[in-house]
DNA sequence: TGGCGGTATGATAAATTCATCATTCAATAG
DNA sequence: CTATTGAATGATGAATTTATCATACCGCCA
């Protein structure tokens, strides 16, 4: 089984870029930020949640299950998914923060060079 | 020019994907850690820490810059790259800490199973 | 203009994504 | 006990995306 450790020895960089590659989809953003609030949620759950196919979700939740952001628990016939790690949670709430930053920035470039205040009402 | 953020307003975890994307690969993760101390680095200086060649630098540098994670800045005839913001080092700080969590967990995992003490000595 | 430092382009190779289908496992009906 | 249903996983191949490499290009400064 690959589980992108197995060479721990590795350079660290590419260790890394592994990491944020298991985090390089919508629908697994989708599903960690499901996941956030901390108990555990079923597959059937995040199925309806996202309408997504149950063979697609069941795919990219084992991308993520390979990279170790989550773990997976049986219970009678349903499987419930949670949380590898509370440093998942601060890894999102980061890349929020960034996120939050980049397109705050962004936008006050983009109001100063088209010269149209953002708050006040234009005069046209 | 796809910016990544021309739909501000599409879902918030599309473009958190995205931003995962820009940072999925050895050696823009390599490339983030030179220029994780905070002063300015030449394209000079990172092509030759990392071995690269040119135009494979530049086309990493520009992926980077696409996903506003880095700002280029010239001065004569070189270029010098910084990280766009400081959340960004937080990202790979956070990274950091996971990755040395799933490794800890993932070892002592590996030496229960196999039944092997990882600290005192073997007795066969 | 020539040369150095970077950047953009385009073709090919490789990895991901996505839809479809088959399989496994648990619970329950017959 | 066996068949069946619901829940989830796994496997295959086509389609799309991404990475890689070589090459051509641009901008600055001597």
């Amino acid at each position: 089984m690959e589980t992108f450790l197995s060479g721990a020895d590795r350079p660290l960089y590419e260790v890394k870029a592994n990491l944020f590659k298991g985090l390089a989809h919508p629908v697994r953003v989708r599903v960690l930020e499901l996941l956030l609030p901390g108990d555990p949620v079923s597959v059937s759950e995040l199925i309806s949640e996202t309408g997504l196919e149950a063979s697609h979700m069941s795919q990219h939740l084992s991308v993520l299950r390979k990279h170790h952001l989550v773990v997976a628990e049986r219970r009678a016939s349903q499987v419930f998914y949670r949380l590898a790690y509370p440093e998942v949670a601060d890894l999102l709430r980061v890349a929020r923060i960034l996120l939050a930053q980049v397109l705050e920035t962004t936008h006050e470039q983009l109001v100063s060079t088209m010269r149209l205040p953002a708050l006040s009402a234009p005069s046209a």
